[in-house]
DNA sequence: TCTTTTTGCGTAAGCGCTTACGCATAAGAT
DNA sequence: ATCTTATGCGTAAGCGCTTACGCAAAAAGA
């Protein structure tokens, strides 16, 4: 078989060359070219240099395909979001990939933008992969019962499947909204605080929601009609709503934008509207995104630690990979408020 | 062999079931239930219904990696990218991913970010795909080389390979840069016009100052000294350098910066100085990433479609997967000025 | 009724690797 | 010099699919 494989191969044109040919070539059994590719120990320097040698010339290298079969592995994880626009997940990405480099895993990206979450899932599902990152959405818990089912392992970032035990790492957000509303009302003594809101399908935004309307509450504050805008986590949207914000007879001193990319939206409209910001109107934000900093006046946030939760997630799920008895872990990141000058505090760090 | 691999799978507690398991129980033969599952035409209906229900009973689906290995394909793609922190690139990712999906490819990222070139192209040779778009820099070439050696199908965005026959797929830097300055000096009569140049490294760069020199030369119009500086693309260089022209003994009137990311930084220089922009000072980009519209000023830039090259990158790669024998495209895409406010233009749209 | 064609399915040989076994030969121990 | 043990390598059986080939039964044609 060994002999016929090799010719047959051989008297093709442009096929790549196999193990086979290689073997052939350099007078060994296929096996040993694999020991060779593998490090096995009990093979002598002087044939494994050859093999290299007759691999380099012959510009042969091992099929993936046929060793993650082999394998029964493919070294691959997978990471789903809903897109890639958001510096908060292009961070999320980078996190995961730092780790999963760091450990030879390969990463794919998967969006839900242009596909529905069930297609995507479906064509997850054919693909070859270890296991899943998945950036929660609301809805997305009946597809990842499906990935539990075919018992492929998975993290969720941001949320919680109910009924089902599994890895997941997510932000403190209830906090960190609170925090940042205890600010704006303890520190700098604005009465008027409005919440541009993120859309009901992303997790964090009822939590971002709740920990604002939590420390209004706590503070003896009433929540004014009209003053929690509906947004979509989006320049634009942020934009608009901040115009709705500041149409309004009686406009807020202070907006706390779910995000940043909707507070950096909202100063546009400010600023538009000849706002001066901070000094007629503070506007905070969500997530820390790195470009933050250089919007001028630079944004007060609440850091997320993006790239640290994706980092956590790529490390869990390696673990349970290599460990399937490890218990599940529920990770929770602090979101701590950090304090720039849109807020009207006044330190200067670029 | 056929009952007796079944019995042995069976055997396992908690083994994912494989075509022979799912075969038995439905009581066919592997080649029917692979029939079944490739939409092969002479089976019955009868037949694949009851195939198709014991697999959804046990929650079978094929194993991709064999399928892989079966196919000798395996319908992923990857894109090799600098970093996905720019907006320019996540935008070319999705176009890519956008085509991708729609012909049922998998798109595999990469990035050169924390990981040397050299080992990503090695790394990418350890998984399966089908062929590789490039985002060139000028340190590729040699990389690619091995690729082509290899066989494996590829098309560069934004550079060439010089003795390499390839797809590519680049914007028009040069005519953008260009059409950019005349635009300044032609149109607004701005007499002094400093540029923020982008790394050496990407190979956009260069073209882009070229097209800018060239503007300059053919308006009868010199190159101060100094009026040239050197930026990363990046937010913080664009604020550094902008900063070192402002702090010039006679500062330009105009700040072309290479890109979107670096204008965002320079724009921040020039408010915290105490400059008005378009007033004082005109400051204008390039790529047009989505969210330049929404910076106050609204951002004159230079749009080269991101969308619509990873899209045609795509796209090209997969046409030469098709159909190898196709003769390769070099598609150039225009890079026309899109005028906002920050350079003095007056429209105002949001 | 007797071909001829079509339909539905099974058998077995791959796809290109890994690895358990096993067998020489070389090295070490006694 | 003899008996272990270690070393280097080959044989062959998988990994979980696809598919060419072939055969029986059903359908169509005569």
């Amino acid at each position: 078989m060994n002999a016929r494989q090799a010719e047959f191969h051989a008297g093709h044109r442009f096929m790549k060359p196999t193990i086979y040919m290689l073997a052939q070539k350099a007078g060994v059994s296929i096996a040993t070219v694999s020991r060779a590719f593998n490090g096995h120990p009990r093979i002598s320097g002087e044939t494994k240099r050859r093999i290299f040698e007759t691999a380099e010339a012959m510009a042969y290298s091992p099929s993936p395909t046929a060793r993650n079969l082999a394998n029964r592995t493919t070294e691959t994880l997978a990471i789903v979001l809903p897109h890639i626009t958001d510096p908060f997940f292009t961070e999320l990405i980078r996190g995961a990939e730092s780790v999963s480099k760091s450990r030879a895993y390969h990463l794919l990206i998967y969006t839900c933008e242009d596909m529905d979450e069930q297609n995507l899932f479906l064509q997850l599902l054919t693909t070859r992969i270890d296991g899943v990152v998945v950036a929660a959405r609301s809805s997305t818990g009946q597809y990842v019962k499906r990935l539990a089912r075919q018992n492929i392992p998975f993290v969720m970032l941001g949320g919680a499947i109910p009924g089902l035990h599994h890895n997941k790492v997510r932000p403190d957000n209830q906090s960190g909204a609170y925090q940042m509303t205890r600010h704006l009302i303890v520190d700098h003594h604005y009465g008027e605080i409005a919440f541009i809101c993120g859309p009901e399908a992303q997790i964090h935004s009822g939590e971002r929601l709740t920990g604002y309307l939590q420390a209004l509450r706590d503070h003896g504050m009433a929540v004014r009609d009209g003053w929690v805008v509906a947004g979509e986590f989006t320049e634009s949207s942020g934009f608009a709503g901040a115009k709705a914000l500041l149409g309004l007879p009686r406009p807020p001193r202070a907006i706390f934008a779910g995000n940043d990319r909707m507070a950096i939206g909202a100063i546009s409209a400010a600023a538009e509207c000849g706002y001066a910001i901070p000094k007629d109107i503070a506007i905070v934000g969500f997530d820390d995104v790195p470009s933050s900093r250089y919007l001028r006046p630079a944004l007060t946030t609440v850091n997320v630690n993006c790239f640290g939760q994706g980092a956590a997630a790529v490390e869990q799920l390696l673990d349970t990979l290599e460990n399937p008895e490890r218990p599940y872990v529920d990770l929770i990141m602090p979101a701590p408020v950090v304090l720039r000058n849109s807020c009207g505090c006044l330190e200067r760090e670029t």
